[in-house]
DNA sequence: CCTACCGATCGGTAGG
DNA sequence: CCTACCGATCGGTAGG
């Protein structure tokens, strides 16, 4: 008995997986029910017992999918940039790209976290954290070495993934623009935002 | 019989909003239960009915309170401004102080904008959008005026938009650096941004 | 603003 | 993977 590709309780954990997603989506964790899921793949509630052991197992598996894939599309780029500029084009593009194609999961990935449980919760925000840690790192290499001087890394991280983050929130791939030219202007933007010349130590700074 | 400042039914409206707010932020709008919400100022579920119609409708109200009260401070700042650069650091400024000060009201109205009823989501999408034209406006200004020259004014509103409402998701008035300063940061990061020198003739452009 | 209640539905389990 | 079911709870209403 030859075994091609998947099993059939593969299969069914893969449909699961997608109409679980668009469920989240449209309805949030509290808002969708096993019942419609288990509908959408053609089975009855009680059957998905099977594929997870409760509701918060499921989203927590699908959350944990999607960071995982994350950080290890950013990781294998990161590898190969000779420098710091690269680094950072290359982290741009991954970012970018990831945030527009999956960009449902990348939703319900921030916006569940508060469904989560504790324990799931720092879980999650810890592979969140080792994510944004990796553009903290470029920022730093960068300044180091003289690419660019920008006096406050920490929130020139978080204003970058901010502004990069939220192409999920308007990108369509049926809209005017491909996608590698959205890419492109996200590079350029950051590049010149980096080159601040502010002086922070006129920032107030609270005791 | 004088009147002072807000009748009783004034002030449980008012503890209804700010219990209300909490919920939806920290539990969403089909994870709170109006029996939790009825607890938090002290009454019975079923009395929440004489302050409005509906768990929908009460969403609803909030949501719209907000986009109101965010539309109506830009406008203010606005109307005072002398030319495109001054405009688009008001609008900065404003945004950056509204989206740090009132994160929790805009965090929800952004994410349950899904529990909307078709009617109401299109009033909320429609004030959204009139505020998102102001700044595309004030971008359209500056270019013409050559006070800077941006190619796509359209996505860059969006990337614009994206970096300041982000600054929700990780700024805290108790943290390191005051709002003051944040503000700055944005203004002069955005305006580094809006000098682009990026040829958008040479970005594919899908048919 | 309360008591008392309605129909509907939920996540999850037992036992095949 | 299904049938049948459990306790719990929900949004909302009637009638004071």
């Amino acid at each position: 008995m030859t075994r091609t590709t998947g099993s059939k309780g593969e299969n069914t954990l893969m449909a699961l997986r997608a109409a679980g997603l668009e469920r989240l989506y449209k309805q949030g964790f509290d808002g969708m029910t096993l019942r419609e899921l288990a509908a959408d793949v053609g089975m009855q509630a009680g059957s998905l017992y099977n594929h997870f052991t409760n509701k918060q197992d499921f989203l927590f598996m699908l959350m944990q999918h999607v960071m995982s894939d994350l950080i290890s599309a950013s990781e294998l780029k990161l590898e190969k940039a000779p420098n710091p500029r690269q680094a950072l084009l290359a982290y741009v593009e991954c970012h970018v790209t990831f945030h527009s194609e999956r960009r449902k999961e990348v939703q319900v990935s921030t916006t569940e976290l508060r469904s989560l449980t504790p324990e799931n919760y720092r879980i999650i925000i810890a592979m969140r954290d080792a994510y944004e840690n990796q553009l903290l790192t470029i920022l730093h290499n960068g300044n180091a070495e003289k690419y660019w001087a920008n006096s406050d890394p920490k929130i020139a991280t978080k204003l970058i993934l901010g502004m990069m983050t939220s192409v999920g929130m308007w990108y369509r791939s049926d809209g005017p623009v491909a996608l590698d030219g959205i890419v492109k202007i996200y590079q350029s933007m950051i590049e010149n935002l980096l080159s601040d010349d502010i002086d922070t130590a006129k920032i107030t700074v609270q005791k």
